[in-house]
DNA sequence: ATAATTACCTAGTTGTTTACTTGGTTATAA
DNA sequence: TTATAACCAAGTAAACAACTAGGTAATTAT
């Protein structure tokens, strides 16, 4: 799983279009307008979209995008493995001899974890992030009152 | 929250370091040597760590490095924090005007989504990935049967 | 038909990040 | 005193991020 400010631009976007995609389709020109991201860029992040068949979209005045299906079967994941690439971080291919199994032990943890992040950002659609305004409810973690914020930007690295 | 592959390779070794780190300190060399990272990567990897004291650094023959705390006090969203500098998405500091309050919508929900990504990782420590040699039973997703692997690498952009 | 509008496409370009190399300096155990 | 390790600083090629420029193709309005 890779999660980079790329796949914030195109999760945004996707939001957008899922608030504003009712009445019409939606221009790049207000998705760039509105979400502040310049629309060479976006044109390249629908590019990937669209042939995942996330968004699709109609020529011509009047034109622009909507979503490829229902807002609740397009997940994070969805998105973000379109614009993303998929590197494979483990290059040991499978059961090789890879160090006396010592190296895979540690590379099956992280693949482990790997497939647990997949499959949670798997799990949140789009339509879930609008209908609830948030995602304060989600999954197991309701009972969570200590509110963890991001860190602050405080994170100066010596 | 970033997930890049730089964060991947100061999880695995820490994973190697909570593995390795029973009989005295382990050495960068080793853990260089094992997973297949640089040395010198490892280095500056490690200095990010050591200034958040996820990791203490022993000098001289016989030393090494051993994890700064206990592993179950250790999450994976530390050791991602630690090495990737975290970058504020959202430009419109708090509540600005932002466009009618539009945009605002759509990077609140932003957020609310990155906070979950957040606390999730915060949720999973060394010590849990570890002790069930993987994260099957991991969180409320234990009844998954359809075990969604990695996607493969046939995600060509066209 | 013609013009305006929009998606769609290709090729750059600048700055940052990755992952690494080289070449050191310090602390410590044998 | 010497080998071993952490620690530190600077530089580098390659990849990536985010953007600019300049198109072509389809569709609606005039």
């Amino acid at each position: 799983m890779r999660l980079s400010t790329k796949g914030r631009y195109a999760v945004t976007a996707m939001l957008d279009l899922t608030l504003n995609g009712n009445d019409g389709p939606v221009t790049l020109a207000e998705i760039s307008e509105t979400q502040g991201i310049s629309l060479s860029y976006l044109e390249q992040l629908f590019a990937a979209l669209r042939s995942k068949q996330l968004v699709k979209g109609v020529r011509g005045p009047g034109g622009g995008y909507y979503l490829g299906r229902s807002a609740d079967e397009i997940s994070i994941a969805d998105i973000i493995c379109a614009v993303d690439e998929w590197v494979e971080f483990t290059r040991c291919g499978g059961n090789r001899d890879c160090h006396d199994g010592k190296r895979c032990l540690t590379h099956n943890l992280w693949d482990d974890l790997s497939n647990e992040i997949f499959s949670f950002l798997q799990s949140i659609t789009l339509a879930e992030l609008v209908e609830r305004g948030g995602l304060k409810e989600h999954g197991c973690r309701k009972e969570q009152e200590k509110d963890p914020l991001m860190p602050r930007a405080d994170t100066e690295a010596a």
